[in-house]
Parts: structure tokens; sequence; C-alpha cells
DNA sequence: CCCCACTACGTACGCCGTACGTAACTACCA
DNA sequence: TGGTAGTTACGTACGGCGTACGTAGTGGGG
């Protein structure tokens, strides 16, 4: 009887799939040596360079032998986020200010992203419930032990601070990881976009966004930005915390 | 001379290349059908399905047709995502009361995704400043006119609570999205998760997870839940607004 | 009126994910 | 201890993808 690939017929998650048999010949390879492998190939060349042949190339697999690891390419990308999720160097206990930790831990959100600018476009497609997405949010709501809201409201909390990293550095990174294989460069690409908004919004047909615009001029300090809009967030959720005592009304 | 496809060797925005040349034959399809064409296939079965071949069979012409229309598939991702902001319905004019006009079109934006599931997935590779993005944000701009703040604010404020909109509304979605070719249903796969995750999180490891998702129940209002969440956003930035008169420092 | 930019599109190339079959290997059970 | 069943490794092959390129035909501006 043939083994097949053993792609399952029912839904599974990789993580309840053992990683090792209990029979047969000892693997060659691991999980953590081929996410490690992809993960090295999609920070150097962009995710689409990511394919099933490339990474079992990197690791010096025969392409179907990756199937005995990864059942399916959406598998490999759960890997791949848990992996870099893995990176997040989290202290044993937080600091007791919450807001001080929230904001640290979206500034460790950034520089991951910055780092592996490939996980936004993976985000819509993994699930998030990882071993160290387990952790990292574990370690969140430990964070935000000292703040006076249910447990819904904390997660919604997180959920709109982490959603709130994303967006800005998915947009800030965008750019950059689409135009991987294209023949110009980001910079190029930033330029005419913005002549076409520019000539596009001089017609006098958007008022507003002309003047908002004309408002922001050239330069904006991106991380300035981050942290205000962050804090903003925060204040939105307990006011102050431990950091400014109450402002007005409970 | 031969004619090649016209792809462009110089950063382009597909907006300013002009929809039809001044010579030559009448061509015998246009963007806006195009561009149906695509949403259809996309919404029937998933973004995946939408191929350059399956867009041009939709539309009755060759395969190579399409690159006349289109110059790349990541343009034709652009035209979709235009197409469908399309579908707001904006008002000529913001009814005056800035916190209920951002909620609506936050509700509109919700609705939008749920009819359009894919449309998270493309987001972080499309840039926005389409001909109906910036309908859109110059409709958004004129409803923030009563708000007190600068125009960077209020940019400010669009941006996260686009961003939370396509966090909730990409994640309640994404599962429905993902397992369009799998042999199991949503729910089963969700079920899965959900088994593994309990499981997980009973061991003892994640304590204020698990004491969160016991918290939680079993039924969650997923509509109350964004009504809080950007209330809550819409409160962070002009405390009140005209709906309710300040509260306490400024 | 004619020329040439433009449209239409068939063919082909090098990728992709992955189904399937075969051979070698090892842990367990009789 | 020998057999066997379950596993690993991986070559081959299929259908589909994006798209480069070449050719034929069309119709508006000089």
């Amino acid at each position: 009887m043939p083994a097949s690939t053993g792609r399952p017929a029912a839904p599974e998650v990789i993580w309840t799939r053992p990683e090792r048999a209990a029979r047969g010949p000892r693997p060659a390879h691991n999980r953590a040596e081929i996410a490690a492998a992809a993960v090295r190939i999609a920070d150097a060349e962009g995710i689409d360079a990511v394919s099933m042949r490339r990474v079992a190339a990197e690791v010096g697999a025969g392409t179907m032998s990756l199937y005995n690891y990864v059942p399916r390419k959406e598998d490999l990308h759960e890997l791949m986020v848990d992996a870099v999720t893995g990176e997040y160097e989290l202290p044993e206990e937080p600091s007791g200010d919450w807001r001080a930790d929230l904001l640290a831990l979206a500034r460790a959100s950034r520089d991951l992203l910055r780092r592996h600018p490939w996980v936004p476009r993976l985000y819509t497609s993994v699930h998030g419930f990882s071993p160290n997405g387990l952790r990292y949010l574990e370690h969140c709501l430990a964070a935000l032990e000292g703040l006076d809201e249910d447990d819904a409201t904390k997660m919604e909390l997180l959920a709109v601070v982490h959603g709130a990293v994303m967006t800005y550095v998915g947009n800030e990174v965008a750019t950059q990881e689409r135009s991987r294989a294209l023949p110009w460069t980001p910079l190029e690409e930033q330029a005419a976009r913005m002549a076409y908004l520019t000539d596009r919004v001089g017609g006098g047909a958007y008022p507003r966004l002309a003047a908002a615009l004309a408002n922001a001029g050239p330069a904006v300090d991106l991380d300035a930005y981050f942290e205000r809009t962050i804090g903003r967030i925060l204040d939105a959720y307990g006011r102050g915390g431990p950091r400014e005592d109450r402002g007005g009304d409970a």
C-alpha cells in the first residue's frame, strides 16, 4: 500500500500533528530548521520566492520530502509566522505600568515587522494561535493585569493596537515588499505615485484632501506619528491607568 | 516593428495610463467591464480563482488581449479594489455630526468587506489612492470638518478606524476565504481550531488566556463588539464631539 | 490615401503546488 | 528473532499560472 503524502482529509491544525512519528526512519530535518530556512528566503528575496521547491533546496532535501514535514504550503506560512513571533524578547514579569509595557510591545512589533516585511501579507491567511502566538498573547494579558477593564475589553484593546501597528508598518513596508521583482526602485515608484497624487488632487475635485496634503508637508516623522497614534489608542482604554490619574468621568 | 505588450519599464500608476489610445482600432472591452468580471469571479470563487486567463475568458477575450488593458496582474487587483470602493453610497453632504458619520462609514466598510471577503488579502499590496479611493477619502475628510483637530490627526484617525475595521472583518472573513478549496467546511475548521486552542490552553501554561477565554463564553455578539470598538476609537479623538459635550480636560 | 500605432491573440517558457508510485528503513509484535 | 506495517525520501508528472514575443488585421491623422 502506498504511503501517500499524509495530507489530512479532516480539518487539522499543524500544531496538533506530532513533529516526529513513533515508527519509521529518523527524519533528516525538522520544522524549526524548515521554518528558519523559509524565513531566511523571505527576508532576503521576498515572500514570493518562498516556494516548496526553493525551501526544500535550501534545507538540502528533495522537493516532495518537504511534504513529510508540512502538509500544505499554507502550513509553512503558519510555521514562518510562528518562528518570527518567537523573536519577541518578553521579560519574565511585566513592569506594572501597563501603558508603558503595551507601548514597548507595540514598538517591538513595529521593529519585528520591519525586519520581516512579508508578515503583513501572510497575516490575513494565518490564524495566529501558534505556540509563540499564545505565549505572546499571554504576556500581553499579564501586562494588562493592572488595567481595570474586563477580559473582553482587554482582548479588544490588544486587537486594536495590533491592528494599528499592522496597518502602519504594513503600509510603510508594502511598497518595498511589492516592488521586489520590478525593474525600478521603491523610491522611484513612490515618486511616481506622489506625482500622480498631487496631479490628481491639484485638479480641485478634492479640496480637503489637497489641503491636508499641503499641510502635511514633505517630511513626516513616521516614528513620532506611530507613538502618537498608539498613545491615543491606549488613552481610549482606561484613561491614564497608572500613568496619570484619571481625567474626568469614570 | 512588433507592438509588444506595452508593459512599462518605468514606474507607472495604472490611473495615469489613458484608458483608450488615440490611434488604432476601437477596443472591444474596457477597464470597468474587466474589473467587474474579476470582482464577480472573486466573490463567487475566491481571489485565487482570479487569473488572467480566467478573467479574459469571463469577458470573452483571448488571454493575452487582457494585457492591452491591464499591464500586470497587480494592476488588475488595483482595478478590483477601486471597483468595490465605488460601491460606497456617499451622501452629498455630511450630516454635521462627525461621530455619527464616521460610525456609519465604518459600518459601510464592514458590510462592504463582508460582501467582498477577498479585499483584506489584497489590501497590503494595493496602494489605495485610486479614483474611488480619493473620492472616499475626500468624503471622510468632509465628515470630519467639525472635528477640532489638525489635518494630520484627522488622517491618523481615519487610518486607525480603517485599520480596525480591516482587522476585525478580516479575521471574521479569513477562514471563510481561506478554506475555499479545502475538503472541509469553515465551521469544521473553526471547530478543530477551537478544540486545539482549548486543549492547549487547558494545560495551565497560559492562565490569563484561559481565564479570558472562559469569561468570553461561547457566543460573542460580533456586531456589538464592532460598535464598542469603533466607539472607543472615536472617543479617543475629540472626546465627544457634537454628541456629548466634553467630559473633563481639553 | 496610406502608413503606422494600436488591437487581438496563439504559442511557448519557466515557474508553481502537489498527487502518486517506489524503494529503503526501523520499531514493534508474534 | 523475523516479519511486517508504518514511515521517510524523492523522482516523475500533471494541470495551471504569469507573461514574453511574434504575427495578422484595423482604422484615424498627416
